[in-house]
DNA sequence: CTTGCCGGGAG
DNA sequence: CTCCCGGCAAG
């Protein structure tokens, strides 16, 4: 089995790097996730689908997602098979593994919405079990059609500068790209999937790429005490990809909502490694440490692709890194909340129908200031 | 259930 | 900063 993706595997970061700027770091991860799940036979048609969602994505305008702006999702930090929303759907919980080239996830991205997830499934494969699809909508919490009926005229428009071309179909546009703007004559048939990044699907119909954005809802990196996340120079794409379905659960792991650690900032952050939870064990289950970072200018988004590179110039994008984000997980387990009072209180002493009487700690729902322990 | 009060939002 | 409140945890 991964022999045989092996190939697709490793030329990952490369299509992530061609495809900078146009697409985000994050989707092509998932994107070659599903990679690994797919036979071999499914994988051309999973790959115009998922290519195919991707620019959609791209291209569409970002309809509410006002917790998360494009460049404040995670990015580009996920491996292959490292975006594991797990069963325990009130939790939000996440599972990640190592990342790959993190030295510069430089293009914004839109939040990925839980239909851009489900999208990468073929829509005749059923769910395997209702855990995945559950924890999603819940996730997202908004019911999302389990289908997408495709009753709509779909065409499908280069996206290369100065192009535009459109064609009706996928294998169309791909071979337009893959012979004109990638000059590929020679290996006409040959696809590595990198043209797929290039164009977008139309769709000449009500139903706009848009619905399926309309979905997004807080995707929320939520953060609740990510299990592992190798450190920035930690990851090199090396080669073990493999065995990413490890699903690491760490005795913090729960469920209260006090757990959802909304990574959110302005700008590029970096969540360094050891997270030390006060009071509790290491955060790192196996060794790794847990780092986040990225850097992205504000670029709009446009899904237009800004004439792809192919050699991504090392070290591009100075390293911006700002705050610390990571909040830390709830001090409470171990007692570092407060004892509660034992004297009597404001409350107590006046009642509630004399609030005005109590101190104003009291009345703030505070630590009482007139009756100190 | 009630009570104390932390954490965080609004202004 | 003040003021308020959701919600957690202890009792």
């Amino acid at each position: 089995m991964f022999s045989s993706m092996g190939g697709f595997i490793h030329r990952a970061p490369c299509i992530i790097q061609k495809a900078a700027g146009h697409c985000s770091v994050e989707q092509v991860e998932i994107y070659s996730l599903e990679y690994q799940r797919k036979s071999p036979e499914e994988l051309d048609m999973d790959k115009v689908t998922a290519a195919m969602v991707l620019t959609s994505l791209s291209t569409s305008p970002l309809v509410r997602s006002p917790p998360i702006r494009p460049n404040e999702s995670l990015n580009g930090s996920w491996k292959e098979g490292g975006f594991v929303p797990s069963s325990t759907s009130s939790s939000g919980y996440w599972s990640w593994n190592a990342p790959s080239d993190q030295s510069n996830p430089s293009t914004p991205s839109p939040p990925l919405s839980a239909d851009s997830f489900k999208a990468f499934r073929t829509p005749s494969q059923p769910d395997d079990g209702i855990d995945e699809a559950e924890t999603s909508n819940l996730l997202f919490d908004e019911p999302i059609p389990r289908k997408r009926k495709n009753s709509m005229k779909v065409m499908f428009k280069c996206l290369w500068k100065n192009c535009g071309k459109v064609l009706s179909t996928a294998a169309g546009i791909q071979k337009h790209i893959r012979t004109i703007h990638l000059g590929r004559v020679g290996e006409s048939d040959y696809s590595d999937g990198e043209e797929d990044f290039y164009y977008t699907e139309i769709r000449l119909n009500t139903d706009s790429v848009a619905d399926g954005l309309s979905s997004l809802s807080p995707v929320s990196p939520s953060l609740a005490s990510p299990p592992s996340f190798p450190t920035q120079d930690a990851i090199r794409p090396e080669t073990s990809c493999a065995k990413t379905e490890t699903k690491l659960m760490t005795p913090l792991s729960r469920s209260a909502p006090t757990n959802l650690y909304l990574v959110h900032t302005d700008h590029a952050y970096q969540a360094t490694p050891p997270v030390n939870i006060p009071g509790s064990t290491k955060f790192t289950p196996n060794g790794s440490s847990f780092s986040i970072s990225w850097q992205s200018p504000p670029v709009t988004f446009t899904g237009i692709p800004v004439s792809p590179t192919h050699n991504r110039p090392a070290g591009s994008g100075e390293q911006k890194q700002s705050h610390t984000v990571l909040s830390s997980p709830p001090r409470v387990a171990f007692g570092l909340r407060k004892p509660r009072g034992e004297g009597k209180k404001c409350r107590k002493v006046y009642g509630m129908e004399n609030r005005d009487m109590w101190c104003t700690a009291c009345r703030w729902k505070k630590a009482c200031q007139r009756f100190i322990d």
